[in-house]
DNA sequence: CCGAGTATCTCGATGATCGAGATTATCGGC
DNA sequence: GCCGATAATCTCGATCATCGAGATACTCGG
């Protein structure tokens, strides 16, 4: 009597995507187990961020913060403490003290903008680039050693994947976005 | 000059797996790609689901554990306090509080072991199972969209790759949470 | 120099989380 | 049947990230 009865034949479609409705041919077994294992890739790299920032005395939207701030300027654009919100959906009042914090813990630096003087650019500090590099370096020999049981045809298909995945990912994301910022209309008008 | 002037090739390699290093061949740019788009789409997971979360009332933590709670019984074995809090990486007291919410939103509802009353099982509630429909539905239609552009073959190396990555991104957070765990140890021994 | 617009910061309130201890229940040995 | 050890959950006070409205600093066109 420890056993549940329910089977999964009888669940419900709750996911919309198969997760958990029949899956009689082989290709939709291939969709509900690719789709469920994103999921769980996701939640999983959510948490190692988790214990590794909380691991070196940060909160889990501080490493994603730092990680944000060299993607940017690494990629040639500092980032300012607006874009910063809005990546990380923070108010205003949230990403001051957030960048106070990583500022203080000598991770990041500012500097304000010689031509327009409301801007602020937020750098990365040197202590700040050995803390990514602490958190990236395990992630990339994982990553290489699974990848180098693939050849490169197929590394293409995985990445033909991974590309329309992405795009339609944030998609969905600025669309749930939106749906956060719109409703203020009122009823009738 | 809007354009960002740092080239890619002159940054650091700060990631370890060739996120910002050369990529001179094409398997080495296929697998940069690839890494980067599995961090973009966690990082937008993510952010969907905090958003969703917070339009329907939720805190990004509340809807994990009403997913995890789905998850759970739906596979035939209901979900104790303890585990969720394992799973989410959260404290006793903590857990209770995310209960709390939950049952007091109808998301969700206790229920004592009858072998052993230590034990609190944790059930969707209809309420649960609409708001969980309501977030995977387009998902799973945005996921089957993207399927559609992949013959059976392609999505079994898709599966395959991620299978591995799943695996090992497991392997990773059971390490990192590990080692937040021991380092307890005083210096010498 | 003024006023509208924009970027950032300040500050009080809220609420999720932590962590130590209390509570309730199980289990094995006697 | 009772006892101590162990286990699972819950309670409670403290802490800290976040929110959101308003203040401040700056730019730009007229």
């Amino acid at each position: 009597m420890l056993q549940p009865q329910r089977r999964r034949e009888e669940a419900a479609d709750v996911t919309g995507h198969g997760m958990y409705r029949r899956r009689d041919t082989r290709r939709e077994k291939l969709v509900a187990e690719i789709a469920a294992e994103l999921r769980r890739y996701s939640v999983d790299a959510q948490h190692v961020g988790h214990a590794f920032a909380n691991l070196h005395g940060l909160g889990a939207t501080d490493l994603q913060a730092l990680i944000a701030v060299m993607d940017a300027e690494l990629a040639g654009q500092p980032i300012t403490p607006g874009r910063l919100g809005e990546q990380l959906s923070l108010s205003s009042g949230s990403v001051t003290a957030l960048i106070d914090r990583l500022e203080r813990a000598g991770h990041i630096r500012r500097d304000r903008d010689t031509a327009d003087r409301r801007k602020v650019f937020l750098h990365y500090a040197e202590r700040g680039a050995a803390l990514a590099t602490d958190f990236f370096r395990p992630l990339g020999r994982r990553t290489d050693e699974v990848m180098a049981g693939f050849g490169d045809d197929e590394l293409e298909v995985v990445h033909r994947f991974m590309a329309a995945m992405t795009a339609s990912m944030r998609e969905h994301r600025d669309t749930v976005r939106a749906a956060r910022d719109e409703p203020p209309r009122r009823a009738k008008g």
